[in-house]
DNA sequence: ATACTTAGTATGAAAAATCATACTAATAGC
DNA sequence: GCTATTAGTATGATTTTTCATACTAAGTAT
């Protein structure tokens, strides 16, 4: 996949940083709230598994749209937060959102 | 999940739509080129198996964001383009578009 | 009659994603 | 010593998604 494909390279290249069942919302979710810790996150998405979870943020960070600081503390404090790049994905997921709700009324 | 739920809602319906490896791709096609054929659009993803194209057609039908039109001709011609609610996507997907060649740059 | 076309279905295999569950480390408080 | 806390890892099972492949229908062109 390069970018002489066209422009559905761009989409390409979103999907595979931020495609998949759960990314989006936790990127949301940081987005909106601002920092979070771990055990925070879990409790805003009941139905995701613990394991996935961290997967997922580390997946994420490994695409560096977000940040992970761990505090020296016992019991551990790790706090996630959307990264400087991470932010520019504030239109996307605003627009996202919006049309959720827009498509949840067309339904009716 | 209901709306209760606050924001998250939105982007959870969101992902429910268009949520998938192929969707986005397949409607930012629709939305680039208007009206497509079944093998037009399975040329313009060469990647995406046959069955596997039919199947997230029929899904989107479903979720009422594109129309199928069948013609009465032989060999047979299917036409598929964005519904008027489809259309509404525009922004969602051009922001991922454009998000996706500035992530792209980021990477260098 | 045979080959070609297009859009689609059917099948089972393979791969990917997600799941539940149990486990660890390290310290504080009782 | 025992329990609670938090953030994780590890395991194997299950579910979901995607895959390759072969098949159908129904005309047209040769």
């Amino acid at each position: 996949m390069d970018k002489s494909m066209g422009t559905t390279y761009g989409i390409m290249t979103t999907l595979q940083s931020i495609g998949g069942k759960w990314k989006p919302l936790i990127l949301f979710i940081l987005l909106e709230e601002g920092t979070k810790r771990f055990g925070e996150l879990k409790r805003d998405m009941p139905q995701i598994t613990h394991g996935v979870l961290t997967q997922q943020l580390r997946e994420l960070e490994r695409s560096q749209l977000i940040e992970r600081v761990v505090y020296q503390e016992v019991p551990p404090r790790v706090e996630y937060s959307l990264s400087e790049h991470g932010k520019t994905l504030e239109i996307v997921l605003n627009n996202m959102c919006r049309w959720g709700f827009s498509h949840d009324e067309f339904l009716k």
